[in-house]
DNA sequence: GAGCACTGC
């Protein structure tokens, strides 16, 4: 297909023109107009790739860019790695550095971040774009004022933003005045339906819906939105109880309900993702991962509850709490739109019109710039040369203390000196490694330890984000075998009797369903454990081994981690038997999670990966390693002993 | 008694 017929196709003239006139060009279009696959291809052809320079555009996620860069390939009758070529990295790497032949590159924002280290003025490129910048991740903010930097250096660098959403105002403000194109249309119309009233619970309402529609309209899956797991599950019981109503009363019971989140086995998620038997309606219940990270073919109505979970951090407790909140308008137009993949649709928002209308929902979500800890983006920063943190031209700036905290934490770690200076070579080679400064201190200090092999697998499973362990036949049934790798030292060194298990079991999947170890996450240990490795071997660090020895293996985590530390209250219980702990900086009270393996155990000091509030008045600690309380004093003497802390 | 979603040098 050429493209010929895709919205974007009645902007290109202007878009060239503006380009070739304007250092930074905003293009506003809805998902499906077809600006990711075009672009480049337009730029390829108006002579923006001739004698070497290249194009190259960015997107957040890994998986779009493999998908993206192989349908571009093949519209232009290219092979990936030739014409058109990515940078990911746990994907086969398709283009090389210098030498590459590729006239048009895709790549993640992060990867575009780490290519900025090497060569700070991207000299091959002439065109940057950087797509789906309304979602505003982490890397999108460091790359767009990255970007702005190197402009000032290189005028003839051109820039295209690409938004979904009207703050293209504000992004072409950022850039100094620049151009917007807006792409008028989708492929599809899909219809808009709102509440008469607020919903009382938007499960039930949502519900509702579903049956509605299920009686009244035509033939068409369909997809509903809800803020988190708890919810699905929720909403599954409620239908699959309607079904039982209707099968009891003689009709039909052909609405097959299906959940589908992030933490289900892949196999569960390709169900949801199959189409129905037929003359069925299938009906996926999800979180927000069908909003951007998964396409589910056929969807011809959506129900939107309006709501959407965010994580926030907060730089005060250096804690973060996951809080339910309104949707931005920017999720709503994103989520509608997945009714009209393949024809038109309808979308049911379980909010009023008022509510939509009159600022109820906000534009668009806090960047996450806004609500993260910052130590990563910190130590990146100052690994690219900028050197005042507090001055970078960030599109939207963090909150002072946010960095404050990035920056002691950095100093803490040994990556910056007291002007807070990248120290060579502790700082800048936890800059050369892709994982955050907590777990890149440990792999650094594990060559001294003798623990090298032990910290890869550690690092690599608190890297890979989903968890090690999956619901098998019910949660007492994980929690019998997970009991079988669980030591006294906690969660961090029981992976490392997982990862043997998974080794000596030959990475069979059928081991892994037995003993409720979730297999994909298991394989992507193992490719960030050797892609860990040589980032190592590349340091000139030796490869070791603690054998059964743990205490090096705990003694290098907590070179990282000990500013997440927490000791055992001495009033103990918090009225169901359960240990207190408070936090040593910070003295919130918390527990250890259920998920960890000392939940029962009251070691009486800890350190954490992560610790999240689940309750309106109950932090909880994620993967917990039992340590001795003087280490934190020998390790962080200065961390420990400021004012009013320890 | 159980955690939105992504990614990387």
């Amino acid at each position: 297909m050429e493209g010929g017929g895709l919205p974007i196709s009645r902007v290109r003239r202007e878009l060239l023109y503006l380009v070739e006139k304007n250092a930074t060009v905003v293009v506003v279009g809805h998902t499906g107009c077809g600006k990711t696959t075009q672009i480049p291809q337009y730029l390829h052809r108006s002579g923006w790739t001739a004698e070497g320079s290249k194009v190259l555009c960015t997107q957040p996620r890994e998986l779009v860019v493999v998908s993206v860069a192989h349908r571009v390939a093949e519209e232009m009758g290219a092979v990936v790695g030739g014409e058109v070529g990515y940078r990911a990295s746990s994907f086969e790497a398709r283009t090389d550095e210098g030498g590459s032949t590729s006239s048009i590159e895709f790549s993640t924002d992060e990867a575009l971040v780490s290519l900025m280290q090497r060569d700070p003025l991207l000299s091959p490129y002439t065109v940057v774009m950087v797509d789906e910048a309304h979602e505003r991740s982490l890397a999108t903010d460091v790359v767009l004022g990255l970007l702005k930097k190197v402009q000032r250096r290189r005028p003839d660098l051109r820039v295209i933003i690409s938004s979904a959403t009207i703050d293209a105002e504000a992004l072409a403000t950022f850039f100094g005045g620049a151009a917007i194109v807006s792409v008028e249309g989708t492929l599809h119309d899909v219809d808009i339906l709102y509440a008469k009233v607020p919903a009382s619970s938007y499960i039930s309402e949502a519900v509702d819906t579903v049956v509605k529609i299920h009686k009244n309209e035509r033939p068409g899956d369909v997809l509903v939105f809800f803020p988190g797991e708890e919810d699905v599950s929720q909403a599954l019981e409620l239908i699959e109880e309607q079904n039982d109503f209707e099968r009891q009363r003689g009709g039909a019971d052909d609405l097959v309900p299906l959940a589908l989140h992030e933490g289900m086995p892949t196999s569960k998620q390709l169900q949801a993702l199959r189409p129905a038997p037929r003359n069925h309606r299938k009906v996926v219940l999800s979180t927000s991962v069908a909003e951007t990270s998964l396409t589910i073919d056929g969807i011809a109505y959506v129900v939107d509850c309006c709501f959407q979970r965010e994580r926030y951090y907060d730089p005060i407790t250096s804690l973060e709490s996951v809080v339910t909140c309104p949707e931005s308008k920017a999720s709503a137009v994103q989520r509608a739109g997945r009714a009209g993949r393949v024809r038109p649709g309808k979308c049911f928002r379980l909010c009023t019109r008022e509510a939509y209308e009159s600022g109820l929902l906000p534009e668009s979500s806090v960047p996450e710039m806004q609500r993260s800890e910052l130590s990563h983006v910190v130590l990146q920063l100052k690994a690219l040369g900028v050197d005042n943190i507090m001055s970078f031209d960030w599109i939207a700036p963090p909150s002072a203390e946010a960095m404050v905290r990035a920056l002691e934490l950095l100093h803490a770690l040994g990556a910056l000196d007291q002007e807070s200076r990248l120290t060579s070579p502790l700082g800048a080679h936890m800059a050369e490694l892709p994982v955050h400064p907590t777990v890149a201190k440990p792999l650094l200090v594990s060559g001294e330890l003798g623990c090298v092999e032990e910290l890869l697998i550690v690092a690599a499973v608190m890297t890979v984000k989903s968890s090690v362990w999956q619901l098998g036949r019910g949660r007492k049934e994980m929690e019998r075998q997970k009991m079988k790798f669980a030591v006294a030292e906690g969660d961090h060194v029981t992976y490392l009797n997982v990862y043997k298990g998974f080794l000596e079991a030959k990475r069979s999947p059928g081991w892994c369903d037995r003993h409720c170890v979730n297999y994909n996450a298991m394989m992507k240990v193992l490719g960030v454990k050797s892609q860990l490795w040589s980032a190592l071997e590349g340091l000139g660090i030796k490869h070791s081994s603690s054998d059964k020895e743990t205490l090096p293996v705990r003694k290098a985590l907590a070179h990282g981690l000990f500013a997440n530390s927490a000791v055992l209250s001495s009033t103990s219980t918090d009225g169901k038997g359960r240990a207190t702990y408070t936090t040593v900086r910070g003295k919130v009270v918390t527990k250890v999670h259920e998920s960890s393996v000392l939940h029962r155990n009251q070691p009486k000091c800890v350190l954490y990966t992560r610790a999240i509030q689940t309750g309106p008045a109950t932090h909880e600690m994620f993967e917990v390693l039992a340590v001795e309380q003087d280490w934190l004093t020998e390790l962080a003497p200065h961390f420990y002993t400021s004012p009013g802390v320890g």
